[in-house]
RNA sequence: GGUCCGUUCGUAUAGGGGUUAGUACGCCAGGUUUUCAUCCUGGUAACAGGGGUUCGAAUCCCCUACGGACUACCA
């Protein structure tokens, strides 16, 4: 019986989404639109003291922004309503509950000073302290307590936590579609606690149960998942859902670019590039953390780049599309290596989705920047600059740079162009030239390029000895678009006066 | 420390017993362009180390090294 995929992305509201987080959320939807299953969003929220007000919204304004939909879930609603856990907190004591009555958990009643004592002093031994087989006995749980002392403490309204109980001495294999399969022996791993003395179940309950309940058939996550997977399968079992249990596929670690490690809040904004979609303000410090959207990325583009980090289709296309990349994806072929993100390799994808957008879309995009600075276009004016100069540009932000000269005549003359090129013969040969101009009927790029070529033959001049001086008088440096199509824009009044007043103020 | 996961040019990766170890970004050189950018062509640069297995290992196995994750009443 083949069941309907259903893969989830369940972050938790402690802060922005990382991009990391991002690429987990991306391949789930990747998998899930590709087997014509159904991509939800669930809100682990089971830790109120690490909430972060905002946070949820950034998340789902994140997923917005990138174009990514989810089918269900919170924000969307859906027949597993509700999907934040807080939200559904009355519902796992009962299988914490069964658990117990199973045999499969137990109560503990240790204290959290306790339990630091006794960790740091078999650290000093250079030993770890495992709650498990090993350990249960010297604790306060319902091991070494009589049924009634655990039956009084609980009607006395003591303290408590709900331990899942690790079988002994048990190979416990977890089936990863990534890593193929990890086997990890129960002595190594410990009595989770389930439920809180809070009242609220851990993320390894409420995850589980969730699961089950929202019928999700592949959980893919991080690679920081991998160590309590063990745990998962065996609260699967012990919950007699092992024949409902997902397929689990752990992804690679995103790395910081220099060195190793995980890549973190801080690295972002060290090595110049953003960890977040979205800027993020923090609420309690103010500190505001950089994002794609903010630094001039385009979401397609942030979507490419990160597919591409730890994933591959197998041939040499790169530039993908939300839908190729639903169509092409597969988990089989996401890499297991952790990938260091890279900066130029970003800048490279997001110049190639800058440069395939049309001249108008990008003047669409480029109009508001010039009305910050104070500049009134017509949309077809723009478009024309922006056909003329956006494959020299990385961002939108970086088109003021390669165009301001459009709409300011240059103030200052690039030095090293006129110790190079500015001769002699030089303020005579413009005056010649300006007055070329001055009687050029015809100002079209193509006519105006023809005829000025023309004229510089009659009177002998090679285009080497002008034309870089023209250009820096007219954009002030010597780079920039086709100079007659610049002069073609700039008009002709514009053109002489900028050629008159580098006439009378370069040398 | 323990457990688990990983390791191909600087980066992302292809290749999974026989390849001149391929591609992209970056970088370098040449071409195009009156300039710069784009574009085109070429170049640079890698199988962590050691043992096996095999006629043959980047590829399979083991060990070592290195890196990472986890080791909370956090997720």
């Amino acid at each position: 019986m083949e069941r309907k995929v259903r893969v989830r992305f369940a972050p938790s509201p402690t802060g922005p989404l990382h991009i990391g987080g991002v690429r987990t959320a991306l391949y789930n939807y990747l998998f899930a639109k590709k087997h014509g299953g159904d991509f939800l969003l669930r809100i682990e929220d089971t830790d109120q003291t690490r909430f972060v007000p905002g946070a949820e919204e950034y998340i789902i304004e994140s997923m917005n922004w990138l174009g990514i939909p989810f089918s269900e879930g919170v924000g969307i609603g859906g027949p597993h309503a509700p999907y934040k856990q807080s939200e559904r907190k009355p519902l796992y004591k009962q299988y914490a509950d069964d658990l117990i009555a199973k045999g499969f958990a137990y109560y503990a009643f240790d204290s959290g000073e306790e339990l630091e004592n006794i960790r740091k002093s078999m650290e000093a031994e250079k030993k770890t302290f495992i709650y498990n087989a090993a350990t249960r006995g010297m604790m306060k749980n319902s091991f070494t307590l009589s049924e009634a002392e655990v039956n009084q403490k609980l009607a006395a309204g003591e303290q408590f936590v709900i331990r899942f109980k690790i079988p002994d001495n048990e190979e416990v294999l977890v089936n990863d579609i990534i890593r193929g399969e990890v086997r990890v022996h129960s002595a190594q791993l410990d009595d989770k606690v389930l439920f809180k003395s809070d009242g609220m179940p851990t993320y390894h309950l409420a995850n589980v149960v969730d699961d089950y309940l929202m019928e999700i058939t592949h959980v893919i996550r991080g690679e920081e998942w991998l160590p309590s997977a063990p745990l998962h399968v065996l609260l699967y079992r012990s919950l007699g859902w092992e024949n409902k249990m997902p397929q689990f596929a752990h992804l690679p670690l995103l790395l910081k670019p220099d060195g190793n490690g995980k890549l973190s809040k801080r690295d972002g904004d060290r090595l110049g590039f953003p960890v977040f979609p979205l800027q993020w303000k923090d609420p309690k410090s103010g500190e505001i953390s950089s994002g794609y959207r903010e630094s001039g990325y385009f979401p397609d583009a942030v979507v490419n780049i990160l597919a591409f980090l730890g994933w591959n289709p197998g041939t040499t296309q790169e530039v993908f599309s939300l839908e190729e990349l639903v169509e092409a994806f597969s988990l089989e072929r996401v890499g297991k290596a952790g990938a260091k993100f890279d900066l130029e390799k970003a800048k490279w994808f997001n110049h190639h989705y800058l440069v395939n957008l049309s001249a108008e879309q990008v003047a669409e995009k480029f109009i508001p920047i010039l009305k910050e600075k104070g500049i009134e276009v017509s949309k077809e004016k723009a478009a024309t600059i922006c056909g003329m100069v956006k494959e020299r540009a990385h961002f939108i932000s970086e088109l003021w740079a390669q165009s301001s000269f459009f709409f300011i005549a240059p103030d200052s003359y690039d030095e090293q162009v006129i110790k190079k090129k500015w001769k002699e013969e030089t303020p005579e040969l413009l005056r010649k030239s300006i007055s070329f101009f001055q009687d050029s009927a015809n100002f079209e790029a193509q006519p105006l390029h023809d005829a000025f070529m023309e004229f510089l033959t009659s009177i002998g001049v090679g285009p080497g000895q002008i034309m870089n001086i023209i250009r820096l008088a007219l954009v002030g440096s010597s780079s920039g678009p086709d100079l007659f199509a610049i002069m073609n824009l700039l008009g002709k009044e514009e053109t002489v006066d900028r050629l008159n007043r580098a006439l009378e103020t370069i040398k």
